[in-house]
DNA sequence: ACACTTTACCTCACTGAGTGAGCTATTCTC
DNA sequence: GAGAATAGCTCACTCAGTGAGGTAAAGTGT
């Protein structure tokens, strides 16, 4: 079954287990996703948009479609698109700015946070409890390895 | 900005930063998928259809394209197409079974591996020397703590 | 042995998410 | 104030994925 590819090394072979979680975690993370916006009638690209668009909220920073287009790594024209869904579905409202008349400053909706919360919420929940599970010292190693692991991931 | 959704905890608000940290490595992953996708000339789908077939083969799974379908969460059609494309490109072989004439395994060629393994052989690399970097104990740590977030996301 | 159902995979016609070309309106720069 | 740059948009198009439905092989009951 392809030997050479992965040389008989203890060591490496129980590094890979835990990269393969990894890699297992952002499977089930996507899965979560997809199920999400299948419940909510939504695409898996408007989850993604509601979901940089909170976290822009979270912090502090003024989205903009542009901003929003450069996020999901998308064309500005597919993001209108994304934005006209999102706006047709009450879920987020485009306010002019007031300082530039070409912009536009996107705002989610309290009803698309509440639809979030309550699928997203107990899964929240979820992933706290199994980190409060680590005393302090533990979750700083986890916090570090992660920090690593996501810079390892360019 | 939305009080009360998330109130003033100090030893929720440490484990939610993990959680983030949880959710920025699901999404980097999906950035080197979809950046080896392009690179490679192929789609996001084509590139999970080659991982679940490799991972089917170090599993010993028999990959039929039903059993891919499924993994894809897409419609058999939509899976023939995917098939289609990586046969096209010389991904994939096609090979009828002897025990079940309807039925067909497919099988990853030596090409495909080699191209993903240049893409994603350093990234592995940094990942298993990040994971190496921690002492067996920690490691385990580790492991247990992602397994109990792959089963807290379902 | 023979009809009946199920399974595995496929083709065809269609939908719609995303792209490229190119537009308008506003702001910045000299 | 003219020219360049920026923000966002519409239009025409492509093509990945779906629904309907077909074919061939395997299983099932009589």
């Amino acid at each position: 079954m392809r030997e050479g590819v992965t040389p008989a090394d203890p060591e490496r072979a129980a590094a890979l287990d835990v990269v393969h979680l990894l890699r297992e975690v952002a499977l089930r993370y996507d899965r979560a996703v997809g199920e999400f916006a299948r419940t909510a009638g939504l695409h898996g690209t408007d989850v993604r948009a509601l979901v940089s668009l909170l976290d822009a909220e979270r912090a502090g920073v003024a989205a903009t479609p542009t901003w929003l287009a450069q996020q999901l790594g998308m064309t500005s024209q597919a993001t209108t698109a994304v934005i006209h869904r999102l706006e047709a579905a009450g879920h987020v409202e485009r306010l002019r700015s007031r300082t530039d008349g070409r912009s536009a400053r996107l705002q989610v909706s309290d009803t698309a946070v509440a639809l979030g919360w309550q699928f997203f919420g107990p899964l929240l929940d979820r992933l706290i409890i199994t980190t409060q599970a680590l005393d302090p010292s533990q979750q700083t190693l986890v916090k570090d390895y992660l920090t690593a692991v996501t810079d390892a991931l360019g």
